[in-house]
DNA sequence: GAGCACTGC
């Protein structure tokens, strides 16, 4: 319950002894539609019936003083906002209307002028004036509930939340407490390892001086004793080095006879610890030696395995190849160096650390400043730091900083509040969905992107923060890209606002010129060397060429875990079994090889899989998805083979049909997944395509996600902000001008924007929900259904995706076995509901996801997703309501929304053509319909994969397109020979035509 | 009768 509320239920209970939820209500209505106190009073002395005028009088103007001056506060700052908007954005005022104009007869559609002539000019310039002044009405009482709301986590309006976060302090408090001894450890252990490591230098000093003094002379028995104790000393401790550098839990082991003789030829220095310094330096003066060693290693166990090895693949060194050049252009590339991942070290022994004073000059002295700093650097932890220092965040003033994810932004949050000694969610928070960890005392927030484009939409000059940090800008997500041209913007309109851009190499440039030649700080990173290796000619299989090369580094190679980038499950299973074959065929000839694959949508104790330490004398080979490039790092990997590809998501605007296909990396991508390999030590990239196709075929960055997807929530996004002329919004890379007008089109087409391209009520409305602007119309119209329980179900349960079938092959056909016992009549958005109705029913329970095939993972996110919508309807307005499974009425809210997304049977059969477009497709095999094949159809999606096919898709009566989109279709459009001519009016007249379905 | 990379709100 809000403030507000609370404020109104204890006046109530004063004035008339009791109070429910609806009077509460009733009360804030009547507060709202007053014009003044007078009225008030009147409205409440009739309404209540009291005779108690003193009463009366003294509830009124208490409610009233609270509450009124606020609202006309909030307005007031709102109006002045909005001219302050306006006057900004004034020169772009006049190409606004033309561009929307453009883009609104741009469409050849006929339906659109027969709606547009539908009304009188005048009569439709009414209503939308009318809309205009409902739709402000509406954005005022949303600012006025997130006034009131303020949910802290830090105070006990909200006892649910407060004790979650008592749980989480408690938590976070006894996390310290076992942090601190740990910390203390840790810096004595690398204390010690320091000392060792000069010992073990001077040791081996002693060995290489004695050696080459006495090589000629002859000396006693004891002395001989004597340097081959120290030479043993020396091995012992180098292996023991190594053993733990592979192995974090392994204990030292002595190594097999036999094994001993191939440890000789590696460079064994590189895997000592604090080594890595000198490591590069070595590196940088010539690698000879240690290429040498490798090649070596290369030859003896060929010569081991001439007959276990079938096939060999040949590898070059990039260094070889490009020389020098290579080098001095890449000189500050990820593969070259990789991060030191222990933070554990003290602040100050950051790299960021003595750039400190002149950071916080330059951000003083400009406006925006670009920091290129790699990952390692510090920057994401320290920045805010040295700014909340600097006194940024005085006057109440906040500085932000975005992350593209959010374990990132919450385990930054923990790592900050520890460093500064605050609780989490006090000072130092962090706000992700379905969870803000922040109160009213948070000075430095962390967030993800997405979360502080969502902020815009209630504070749109972001007037509470003193700094916007944008984080890992290089990694270009759709939201940092729209927030680029956001935070560009008001910049312009708050001097005092500061921005820091950061990003690792490369694009600094760029976004440099972008913010207007703003100037680039570099920050120095810290990295382990990794050699990047090229084969000599192309592979045509890489999935044969990958297994090749696993076991070519699994004979020949010291032991280290592998990583491997695959496009898809489907390459990781079959690599999988192609490996577990050669394996068995090798058997005990080789050592033990664990194959671990992982990908998002393998179950999580799986995935877990991933994580466990290696046994030791094994060598664990993790078959990854583009998953292990950013999102999640495996510790202890030495060797990475990349085949160069990635499976990756296009939207064609022009036929509406998103593809997933496989494509090549970019150079940035190659780059990214070598530096995977060094994170502990120094690794080996082994790269399954040419250096010269790496230099000439590969582009250097993949193109931004804001290119490839489809706009329609971005733009009603940016329309409610205010933004207009989306066509000239400044875009550091802009979309594709069709998605642009294809989003604008539908936004059109669903009401969301009037004719002159204005948001309406309805589009302001659509703007609350964070999903895709069909689907939020299909949540709004439900309301009119009266099926919002429903159509809340399957919008959660669309947007986690196609994860909720766990479909393993090798019990393929039971889990589509158990996929079929929940398709529903009618279609698969009814399955969907069905699926989690079933789900609730069993206690939201774990073991009945693993019964029925389903992931339970999915379920909890769609569970959480579905309780934000819930949240969200109540915010817009709307009623929860069931309509007990009438599946016409749910089929009929969700074609008034996806209307646009229609086909029909061809003539034929088994094929489909669109309504609009005439394109043909076909039902997904997974679908419930794909056997039924009803004459009409409605899909959730269109993808090309092998072919052209609908996702998701329900059976719908082609009236029903006339009923909810008259301005969209034609009677004309909706008949052919396969449809039987029907009376105009059957659609509206005769509903119970359509009830020949039985209920589910 | 196919086969869904990865985030995020």
């Amino acid at each position: 319950m809000s403030e507000r509320d609370s404020l109104v239920k204890d006046s109530l209970h004063e004035l008339i002894g009791f109070v429910d939820k609806s009077t509460v209500r009733f009360v804030n209505h009547l507060i709202d539609k007053s014009a003044d106190i007078e009225e008030f009073k009147t409205k409440v002395k009739n309404a209540l019936g009291t005779d108690d005028h003193q009463k009366v009088d003294n509830f009124s103007h208490e409610l009233w003083s609270q509450l009124r001056p606020n609202r006309s506060q909030t307005k007031r700052r709102l109006k002045t906002k909005t001219i302050e908007e306006v006057e900004e954005r004034v020169d772009l005022t006049p190409h606004e209307t033309n561009a929307s104009q453009k883009s609104g007869s741009k469409g050849t559609d006929s339906s659109r002028r027969g709606y547009e002539s539908d009304e009188s000019m005048d009569s439709s310039e009414e209503e939308r004036v009318r809309d205009l002044k409902e739709r402000d009405e509406f954005s005022e009482r949303l600012k006025l509930k997130d006034k009131n709301k303020t949910r802290n986590i830090a105070t006990n309006n909200d006892k649910k939340s407060y004790e979650e976060a008592a749980k989480r302090l408690k938590l976070e408090a006894e996390d310290r407490k076992k942090i601190v001894p740990k910390l203390r450890v840790e810096s004595r252990r690398l204390y010690l390892e320091k000392r060792k490591e000069d010992k073990l230098a001077l040791l081996e000093g002693d060995i290489a001086d004695e050696e080459y003094l006495f090589n000629d002379v002859n000396l006693t028995e004891k002395e001989k004793a004597g340097l081959e104790y120290r030479k043993k000393v020396l091995h012992l401790a180098r292996e023991h080095d190594r053993a733990r550098d592979l192995e974090k839990v392994q204990r030292y082991h002595i190594p097999s006879e036999d094994k001993d003789s191939e440890y000789v030829e590696v460079d064994d220095t590189e895997r000592a610890p604090n080594a890595e310094q000198k490591k590069w330096e070595e590196e940088r003066l010539g690698i000879a030696r240690l290429r040498f060693g490798a090649k070596d290693a290369n030859r003896k166990a060929r010569k081991e395995y001439e007959l276990v090895m079938d096939a060999e693949i040949e590898f070059v060194q990039s260094l070889t190849i490009d020389g020098n050049h290579f080098e001095e252009e890449d000189e500050e590339k990820d593969e070259k160096k990789t991060k030191r991942q222990t933070l554990d070290e003290t602040r100050r022994s950051l790299p960021i650390y003595p750039f400190k004073e002149e950071l916080i000059e330059a951000i003083r002295e400009h406006q925006v400043l670009i920091i290129e700093g790699e990952t390692g650097s510090g920057k994401t932890t320290q920045i805010p730091q040295y700014l909340h220092e600097s006194g940024f965040c005085n006057d109440n003033k906040k500085v932000g900083c975005t992350q593209p994810r959010r374990v990132a932004a919450m385990s930054v949050a923990a790592r900050v509040a520890e460093e500064m000694g605050v609780k989490l969610g006090n000072e130092v928070g962090y706000s992700i969905r379905f969870e803000d960890c922040t109160s009213e005392r948070t000075v430095l927030k962390y967030m993800t992107d997405g979360m502080l484009l969502r902020e815009f939409l209630s504070e749109p000059d972001l007037s509470s923060y003193s700094v916007i940090i944008v984080d890992e800008a290089h990694e270009r997500t759709l939201h940092t890209d729209v927030l680029f041209g956001l935070v560009k913007d008001i910049a312009r309109f708050r001097p005092d606002l500061k921005l820091l851009i950061s990003s690792a190499t490369l694009d600094a440039q760029k976004f440099s010129e972008f913010f207007d030649d703003a100037p680039v700080f570099r920050i120095p990173g810290r990295r382990f060397p990794v050699d990047i290796y090229y084969t000599k000619a192309p592979e045509a299989d890489y999935i044969e060429a990958c297994v090749v090369t696993i076991l070519q580094i699994h004979v020949t190679q010291p032991l280290g875990d592998v990583l491997v980038f695959l496009p898809g499950q489907e390459e990781i299973e079959q690599t999988q079994e192609i490996l577990q074959e050669r394996q068995r065929k090798l058997g005990s000839r080789i050592r033990e090889l664990l194959i671990r694959p992982i990908y998002s949508n393998l179950p999580t104790d799986m995935q877990a899989q991933v994580f466990e330490p290696t046994p030791p004398n094994a060598r664990k080979v993790v078959l990854a998805t583009n998953i292990a490039e950013t999102s999640l790092t495996i510790d202890n990997i030495l060797f990475v083979i990349d085949p160069g590809y990635c499976k990756q998501n296009s939207f064609n605007p022009r036929t509406g049909m998103e593809s997933l296909i496989v494509v090549p990396i970019s150079k940035a991508s190659a780059n990214q997944r070598a530096g995977r390999s060094g994170r502990v030590a120094a690794g080996k990239c082994f790269r399954l395509f040419t250096a010269w196709a790496y230099q000439h075929e590969l582009e250097d960055n993949t193109i931004p996600e804001i290119q490839r997807v489809h706009l329609g929530n971005v733009v009603l996004t940016l329309k409610s902000l205010g933004i207009n002329d989306i066509l000239h919004f400044d875009f550091l890379d802009p979309p594709p001008h069709e998605t642009l007008v294809l989003a604008l089109e539908q936004l059109y087409a669903l009401g969301a924007l009037n004719h002159l391209g204005e948001l309406t009520r309805l589009g302001r409305r659509m703007a609350e929900f964070p999903v895709d602007p069909m689907m939020s119309k299909t949540l709004i119209a439900s309301e009119k259904y009266g099926c919002s329980e429903e159509i809340v179900t399957i919008s959660a349960m669309l947007s986690v995706n196609a994860s909720v079938f766990y479909r393993p092959k090798d019990k393929a056909i039971h889990a589509d076995t158990a996929r079929k016992n929940f398709f529903q009549m009618g279609g698969d958005h009814l399955m969907l509901v069905n699926v989690y109705n079933q789900w609730a029913e069993s206690g939201y329970s774990r073991q009945w996801c693993l019964e029925n095939f389903i992931q339970y993972r999915s379920m909890c996110r769609a569970r959480d997703v579905r309780d934000q919508l819930e949240g969200l309807m109540e915010r817009v307005e709307i009623e929860l309501k069931s309509c007990d499974s009438d599946n016409i009425v749910i089929r009929k809210a969700i074609t008034s929304g996806y209307f646009y997304h229609t086909a029909r049977i061809s003539r034929t059969g088994g094929q489909y053509k669109t309504v609009k477009g005439q394109q043909t497709v076909l039902i997904h095999p997974n679908s419930s319909l794909f056997e039924e094949k009803p004459r009409w159809l409605l899909y959730h999606e269109l993808v090309l994969t092998t072919k052209e096919y609908m996702r998701q898709t329900i059976e719908i009566e082609s009236q029903w397109l006339l009923e909810v989109a008259p301005h969209y279709y034609k009677d004309r459009e909706l008949e052919d020979s396969t449809n039987k001519k029907m009376p105009k009016q059957l659609g509206k007249s005769n509903n119970d035509l359509n009830r020949v379905y039985p209920k589910l």
